[in-house]
RNA sequence: GCCAGCAUAGCUCAGUGGCAGAGCAACGGUUUUGUAAACCGUCGGUCGUCGGUUCGAAUCCGACUGCUGGCUCCA
């Protein structure tokens, strides 16, 4: 997740601007002295804006010349000088006219009149709402429209360093031109800098892509598969057998029934959900079809299908006319979500009171179109299996409904040792209403008042969101934390009162009339893509016993132990256990080794002592030896880590 | 999709206009082994693709594809 996305759509008060942490106010002046560097070094450098961010501070800035890492230790050379100077930040209050004369002659954002005006600080001041006071900080000859607030003295910036340039619009909007982002970070000595930079170096190790590769997880075969598809390797694909099982016996636990349904749908299903209006830029391009009977694939597919083929407003669907007699072709879309198929499922019978709630599970495989550049390795995919299921209840039964979800989660945590957690509940914004969501005032916020009291209630970790929500309902986003604290955004939740209603769908209560259930998605487990990835960095690769690829592998000391060592690894394998038996012409330290590099589980090491008393000498990745243990206790504890999942 | 950077063997990387390289992996052999690498040898690349400049291009230029860092987006 990108750090500084908690940008807020409401401008920040002065008042909220000053609460700034003293880290955060550090950082800040650090990008004052980035900025003086940049115009000393590019005095026709214009900035916009330069905030403090979680990992450190960036500042926006145009400039013709790029750039590139290389021209960091010279900025930071200059930026050294301001700091060893000692500056004072002063703080000054001007009137808005002030202001602007000083930004039309180039000087905010400067060390000096210009000939050219400061025009991205024109437009900051245009934001200021009247009223509120303009000020200026000043450091030795750098002069910015700021709020502040700052550290006394440019020397208090104890420790810092650029880290990487990127490209942001201003003031976040693609229409605006694209300014140069320079990412630095500080901190007040030297010491925690270094801290934080061993920090983002093990963060690097454990990159999912990294460990992806080297464990031989999954691959992304661009030129044949296509980007953001990944192919599962035998080795991932237990991950994902085993990620299913468990979903599998916890959604069995709680009621849920499993359904199958299959990759594509007629266009109708996605314009009956609503989605296609929304979202067809988000969904792969149709797939055209000559109507019924000719099954052949019509002139509209065999033309090179591009991503225009579904902008502006697609023609209106007549397929389902009744004359009989058009063959209109009928387009097909991979589906992007689970629920208007399952929705299809609940229609798919007559429905009582008496089958509610009715819990529809699947491991649904969807299809995204994902933009090119926000692919990233298993994170953000096109190709996507995800933990979905849909539960159909009355307005009653809700609460109890919605609070099992959500208990479901807490239980995954803890399999999965996830101890920092957030749900951001996001609701509708008024603005919105009839665009970005439908039209239905009054079922919002009876929605999300049920929403909120059962979190309020069930003393679950949340903040509440404005303006986030699904088109058809509050949303809940799963915020997790790995063990080194990283942020991930694990899964979704949704309350969803309007799509039912779209479909038809109904329900004969007590009273003999047809009412329309409410319809909870949820994903605890998101998607296996997402929800792998996490795990990849959340363990460092080093799964736990249930999860890992390679669970037991024997090593025999010599050949005489071959056959000891083969009936240990036949008696784990009856018990489904993933054990090998590794006898290769390496002495047995490069065997070990080698186990340990493919983060085997457990590594059993077995000689003529073991084999003469019946045990094993047993070695767990990553924590050394344990000991020489009796073989049936060995193989007793193997089987129970697995059964009870243990960490 | 946008901005920038990058693309050399399965992996990690060296090679700045003049014969395509190393380590690891793989394969073959020797070695029969007691807790994080035994030894010898062999194979392996149209230097992402296409085009241009040049006597000559991995190297310089352009386009495309992909990846990386961000931005926008994320049902």
């Amino acid at each position: 997740m990108p750090a500084d996305n908690q940008e807020p759509k409401e401008r920040k008060s002065l008042d909220e601007r000053h609460r700034m942490s003293e880290l955060e106010r550090l950082r800040h002046s650090c990008a004052h002295v980035m900025a003086t560097a940049i115009a000393r070094l590019w005095p026709d450098a214009q900035f916009a804006a330069g905030p403090p961010v979680d990992t450190g501070f960036y500042y926006d800035v145009e400039l013709e010349h790029r750039i590139a890492p290389e021209d960091f230790a010279a900025i930071e050379a200059e930026m050294k000088k301001e700091i060893k100077a000692n500056h004072p930040f002063e703080r000054l209050t001007v009137t808005r006219a002030q202001a602007v004369a000083d930004a039309q002659r180039g000087r905010l954002g400067a060390l000096a009149d210009r000939p050219v005006s400061s025009k991205f600080k024109l437009g900051n001041l245009e934001d200021i709402p009247e009223g509120e006071e303009i000020t200026y900080y000043r450091s030795g000859d750098f002069v910015d429209l700021c709020a502040g607030p700052h550290v006394l003295r440019t020397g208090n910036i104890g420790a810092f360093k650029l880290t990487s340039v990127a490209s942001a619009y201003y003031k976040g909007d693609e229409r605006n031109p694209q300014l140069q982002r320079i990412y630095g970070t500080a901190f007040k000595n030297k010491t925690q800098l270094e801290e934080w930079l061993k920090l983002q170096e093990e963060a690097r190790q454990r990159d999912h892509r990294k460990i992806g590769a080297e464990m031989g997880l999954y691959v992304i075969d661009t030129e044949f598969t296509g980007p953001g598809m990944p192919l599962w390797l035998p080795k991932g694909a237990v991950i994902v057998e085993e990620l299913e099982k468990l979903a599998k016996e916890t959604e069995f636990a709680a009621g849920y029934v499993r359904v199958k349904t299959p990759h594509l749908a007629k266009e109708k299903m996605y314009r009956t959900s609503g989605h296609l209006p929304y979202y067809a830029e988000s969904m792969f391009p149709p797939m055209v079809l000559a109507e019924e009977g000719g099954g052949r694939v019509g002139e509209a597919a065999q033309a090179p299908v591009t991503r225009s083929a579904t902008e502006g407003e697609p023609p209106v669907e007549r397929a389902d006319s009744t004359s009989g007699l058009r063959t209109e072709p009928t387009r097909y879309y991979l589906k992007a979500m689970n629920c208007p198929h399952h929705h299809r499922i609940f229609a798919a019978e007559p429905r009582s009171y008496r089958d509610l709630p009715l819990r529809l599970a699947e491991y649904g495989c969807c299809y995204r179109y994902e933009q090119s550049g926000e692919l990233l390795g298993l994170m953000r995919v096109r190709s996507l299996n995800m933990n979905d299921a849909h539960i159909y209840c009355t307005e009653d039964q809700f609460a109890a409904e919605f609070n099992a979800v959500n208990q479901m989660y807490l239980q995954y945590f803890k399999i999965f040792g996830i101890e920092k957690y957030v749900m951001r509940f996001s609701t509708h914004g008024q603005a919105g209403l009839g665009k970005k969501y439908v039209d239905e005032p009054e079922l919002w916020l009876k929605t999300e008042a049920m929403v909120r009291r059962v979190l309020d209630q069930s003393g679950i970790n949340f903040v509440e969101v404005p303006d986030e929500a699904a088109f058809y309902g509050p949303k809940i986003d799963v915020q997790v934390w790995s063990v080194i604290g990283r942020e991930f955004t694990l899964a979704t939740n949704q309350v969803d009162f309007a799509v039912p209603a779209k479909f038809g769908l109904v329900y004969r209560d007590r009273d003999n009339t047809d009412k329309t259930p409410l319809c909870i998605h949820r994903a605890p487990l998101g998607t296996h893509e997402r929800f792998i990835g996490f795990l990849i960095e959340h363990y460092a690769g080093n799964f736990p016993l249930w999860l890992a690829p390679d669970q037991v592998r024997v090593l025999p000391v010599t050949e005489a132990q071959l056959d000891y060592a083969r009936g240990i690894v036949n008696e784990l394998r009856g018990e489904q256990v993933r054990a090998e038996l590794e006898f290769s012409s390496d002495k047995l330290m490069g065997r070990i080794q080698r186990a340990e590099q493919a983060r085997v589980h457990h590594i059993l090491v077995v000689g003529q002592r073991e084999q003469d008393a019946q045990s094993v000498a047993v070695r767990i990745h990553g924590r050394g030896q344990q000991g020489v243990q009796p073989r049936a206790e060995v193989v007793a504890d193997i089987l129970a880590a697995i059964r009870q999942r243990r960490a």
